[in-house]
RNA sequence: GACCCUGUCGUCUAGCCUGGUCUAGGACAAGAGCUUUUCAAGCUCUCGACACGGGUUCAAAUCCCGUCAGGGUCACCA
C-alpha cells in the first residue's frame, strides 16, 4: 500500500512551493490507490503557530486535498525521545553538554559512501565523511527536523517520499538515521522548486507567495492547479487544460521534470480565464457574494440572485480573475458610474445631448426592453440621423457603464434597466 | 568555498531513456491581421531555442567527457 505525506511546518502560509508539494504527493497516492498523510511539523515551538496551522489546513482543503490522516509533530517528542535513547544505548548517538549544562544528543556519522534512488533524478552518491554530526535532540528537548522526520515517516508507513529539490542534501544524513534505527529505507522522490521571475527563490518580492493570496486575487482552485501541475510535468500530447480528475489518471510520477520552473503569472491568468470561461456562474456568484457585501453592492440577502446570475454570465468569460468582477461591474451596482477620465475626456467631451435625449425617448417608448429590440431601436436611430454606429455607441457606453470597455452595449442596457439607461444618459443633455 | 542538482524559444514544455521520421512540435507572452460595438474570447500569421567545446557514430537535441552558467544545501530552522 503506498503511503505519501505531505509535512508543512506551520510557520508561515501555505505558499506556492509547498502547494505544489503537496499537489503531486495527493496524484501520486490517488493514481496508486494509496493514501495521503498530512503531518504537522511544528516542533519549533517558538516559530510554529496555531494560525498557520489552520490557514494550510484550509487551504489545503480549498485546492481539494483531503488527508486520511493527520499528525501534529509536537504530540510525539516521547517517541523521538526514546528512540534517541536507543541510539545513545547503542552508541550510536553520544551526549554533548552546553556550558550551561544542558544536554544535547548528537548522532555520530558513520563515514561511508551513500547511494540514494531517486524516481526522479535516478542514483545519488554522497560521501558522509563531508557530513558533520548532527543533532538529534536539542538542548531544550525537542527533536531536530532530521530526526523527528525519520522516526515519523518510518512509524506512520510512508512508502514514498516526495518532497522539494532543497531536502536532497538532508537525504544522505536521514538515510544514515534510518540505518542506525533499522527501519525500511523508503523511496525518495526529490521535485524541482519554483523560482519567481528573478531566477531565486519565489519570495514576497517577487509577487504573492501564499495559496490563499491567489485565492484572494481570484483565482479559481482548478485554475492554479492546472498551472502548478503544468510546472515540471506534462501529459506528453501538447494539451494543457488538465483537470484534476484525469490527471489521477495520467500522471506518472517518473515523467517528472528535474529542472526548475518560473512562476509565469501570465499564463496563470491565461488559464483561469479559461476556466472562468466554462465555470458554473452559480459556483461564481457563491464566491462573490461576500466580496460585493463587503464593497456595498449588495445588501443584505435579499437580493436578485437570478439578477447577478446573468451579470456574472455576461462578465465571466473576459475577466482574468473573478475578484474583477467587482471592478469590472461596478456600473450595475452604484447609483452612478464611476467615470474614467480619460474615458470621459474622449468620448463625452461633446454636446450629445440631441442623440442622447432621442435614444432615451426610443428607450421609454419601447414595450419589449429585450437585447435584440434594443438593439434593433439604436440602429434604427443612427440610420435616422446617419450617423455611424460606433460614433455614438462608445458615448453611449461611457456614459452608462463610466468605461470603454465591457459587455456588448445592448446588453448592458437590457441589464441596467430602462430607468437608470434613460436617467444616466439624460444627465448629459442640456 | 565544499558537496549536490540542473541546463531545448523571454516563460512553461514535447522530443532525450530505445541516436536517423527534428531544416526541433505545442502553449503563454509579444507583434500583425480577421471578426466587430469596446474589452475579453475565438481564428490566421509572424518573431523566437537544442549553453559552449571536444569525442563516439554513416548520422547527436538525443550517448560520453570537459567547460561555463544557474540553482540548492552546508543551523541545537524546517
Amino acid at each position: 500500500m503506498v503511503r505519501v505525506r505531505f509535512a508543512p511546518s506551520p510557520t508561515g502560509n501555505l505558499h506556492i512551493g509547498g502547494g505544489r508539494t503537496a499537489l503531486f504527493n495527493w496524484l501520486f497516492s490517488q493514481s496508486q490507490g494509496g493514501k495521503f498523510v498530512l503531518r504537522i511539523e511544528d516542533t519549533d515551538q517558538e516559530r510554529s503557530k496555531k494560525e498557520f496551522v489552520d490557514e494550510i489546513l484550509y487551504s489545503l482543503q480549498w485546492l481539494g486535498f483531503n488527508w486520511d490522516e493527520i499528525y501534529y509533530q509536537s504530540q510525539r517528542f516521547a517517541r523521538y525521545r526514546e528512540h534517541a535513547d536507543r541510539l545513545l544505548k547503542s552508541g550510536a548517538a553520544y551526549i554533548e553538554r552546553s556550558p550551561e549544562g544542558k544536554e544535547a544528543v548528537i548522532y555520530k556519522i558513520p563515514h561511508k559512501k551513500i547511494q540514494i534512488k531517486d524516481l526522479i533524478r535516478g542514483e545519488i552518491e554522497f560521501d558522509s565523511s563531508l557530513i558533520k554530526d548532527q543533532v538529534l535532540i536539542k538542548s531544550d528537548g525537542t527533536p531536530t527536523y532530521n530526526f523527528a522526520c525519520v522516526i515519523d515517516d518510518a512509524e506512520m508507513n510512508i512508502t514514498h517520499i516526495i518532497r522539494g529539490d532543497d531536502h536532497i542534501s538532508n537525504t544522505p544524513k536521514q538515510v544514515l538515521i534510518y540505518e542506525a534505527l533499522g527501519f525500511i529505507i523508503p523511496q525518495f522522490a526529490h521535485l524541482p522548486l519554483i523560482m519567481g521571475v528573478d531566477g531565486g527563490r519565489l519570495s514576497k518580492r517577487t509577487g504573492a507567495t501564499a495559496i490563499s493570496d491567489y485565492r484572494k486575487m481570484g483565482y479559481l482552485s482548478e485554475a492554479l492547479l492546472n498551472y502548478l501541475l503544468l510546472l515540471s510535468w506534462a501529459p506528453g500530447d501538447n494539451r494543457e487544460l488538465i483537470g484534476i480528475k484525469e490527471a489521477v489518471g495520467l500522471f506518472d510520477i517518473k515523467h517528472v521534470n528535474k529542472t526548475a520552473a518560473t512562476f509565469d503569472i501570465k499564463k496563470l491568468d491565461w488559464m483561469n480565464n479559461q476556466y472562468l470561461k466554462n465555470a458554473d456562474p452559480e459556483k461564481l456568484a457563491d464566491e462573490l457574494v461576500p466580496l460585493l457585501k463587503e464593497k456595498g453592492y449588495l445588501g443584505g440577502d435579499d437580493f436578485d440572485r437570478g439578477y447577478l446570475l446573468d451579470l456574472v454570465r455576461l462578465f465571466q468569460a473576459r475577466l482574468p480573475r473573478l475578484n474583477d468582477f467587482v471592478d469590472w461591474a461596478d456600473f450595475f451596482f452604484l447609483e452612478d458610474p464611476v467615470f474614467d477620465p480619460k474615458a470621459k475626456e474622449k468620448y463625452l467631451n461633446q454636446d450629445l445631448s440631441k442623440e442622447f435625449s432621442l435614444f432615451a425617448q426610443r428607450l421609454q417608448d419601447l414595450s419589449d426592453f429585450g437585447v435584440a429590440s434594443i438593439e434593433e431601436s439604436f440602429r434604427g436611430l443612427v440610420a435616422e440621423l446617419g450617423i455611424e454606429t460606433k460614433k455614438l455607441i462608445h458615448p453611449v457606453r461611457v456614459a452608462l457603464t463610466g468605461k470603454t470597455i465591457g459587455p456588448g452595449l445592448f446588453e448592458v442596457i437590457h441589464y441596467l434597466g430602462k430607468e437608470r439607461s434613460r436617467r444616466r444618459l439624460l444627465q448629459w443633455v442640456k
